[in-house]
DNA sequence: CTTGACTCCGTACCATACTACGTGTATTAT
DNA sequence: ATAATACACGTAGTATGGTACGGAGTCAAG
C-alpha cells in the first residue's frame, strides 16, 4: 500500500497543500498518521476521499453535504433506521438534480442539431426553456 | 402578459431582492424596463430566467458559467460553428456530471438496500467507492 | 393626505472555501 | 555536509456570492 506526503498527495488529486489541512481542520478528512518528524502519511483510502470532495464540490455539493453523506453507514453506533432515511433524503436530492441535469442535457443537443441543419437564428435565449419551476 | 416589481418576482422566484440587482450588476439579467418612478419592471422571461439561474447555481454552475449557458444561442452576431463548438463542450460537461452523479446514487441505492436487509454492518465509508477518478 | 410598505442607490459587511505568508524544522539531492 | 526543497503551524488575506443598512423618493389604502 503506497504512502503519501501531502505535497505528494496533493499533486495527485489536483489540489493545494492548504486544502487538504484545511479539510482535516473541517474533518473532512480523519486525522493522519504521522512520521516522528511529524510530517503527515496519507494512504489510497485519502487519495479516493479527496478524490471524491473534489468532484462533489463541482457536483454542486457544499462541503458541509459533502461531510454528511461520509457519514452515510452502517456502522456500530447508527441505527440502520436513521441512515436509511437520511439516504433516502440525499436520494431524492441527487434524483432532482439527474433530472434537471437532463433537461438542460436536452436543450444542449436541440441547440448542436440546429446548428447542424442550419436552422433559422433566434435572439432567443433557448436555454431558458430548459427548466421550468 | 404579467409584470413585477422586484420585490414580486423576487418573492416569486424565492431569492433576495438585493441578489436581484447583484445579478444584474453582473449582466446576468438584462437591464429592466423602468416606471417613470426609476422602479424595475420584470416579466416572465426574467422569471423563467432567475430560476434557471437559480437551479443551475444548485447543481454546480458558477454565476459566470451560467453567464455562459445563457450566451449559447444562435443570434445574428454569433456564427454557427462557435456555439456549436461551445455548446458541445457544456454538454460533453454536463453529461459527466450526469453520470458522476448516477454512481453516487447508486452507491445510496445499495446503501438503502442493505439497510432494508439488515446486513451486516461497516465502519467503512461506502461513499468513498461511487466515484474513482 | 397621511402612513406604512416598497423601491432606489451606494457602500459596507458576511459566509464559504480556499490561498498565501512567515518562521522554524525535516528531508533530500549533490 | 550543505543547500534546495518540503512540511508544520498559526494567522491573515482573497474570491465568490451574496446580504444588510441607511437615507431619500414612490405607491396605495384608508
Amino acid at each position: 500500500m503506497s504512502e503519501y506526503f501531502v505535497g505528494q498527495i496533493a499533486e495527485e488529486v489536483g489540489i493545494n497543500v492548504e486544502t487538504i489541512r484545511y479539510y482535516e481542520k473541517l474533518k473532512l478528512l480523519p486525522k493522519p498518521k504521522r512520521r516522528e518528524s511529524r510530517y503527515r502519511i496519507y494512504d489510497e483510502t485519502d487519495l479516493k476521499r479527496l478524490s471524491f470532495i473534489k468532484r462533489a464540490k463541482e457536483l454542486g455539493f457544499t462541503l458541509k453535504e459533502i461531510k454528511e453523506l461520509f457519514g452515510l453507514k452502517i456502522d456500530s453506533d447508527a441505527r440502520c433506521g436513521d441512515v436509511k432515511h437520511l439516504t433516502e433524503h440525499k436520494l431524492k436530492d441527487v434524483d432532482n438534480r439527474i433530472s434537471d441535469l437532463k433537461k438542460i442535457r436536452h436543450v444542449l443537443v436541440k441547440l448542436i442539431t440546429q446548428c447542424v441543419n442550419e436552422e433559422v437564428s433566434s435572439d432567443e435565449c433557448p436555454i431558458l426553456e430548459s427548466i421550468e419551476i
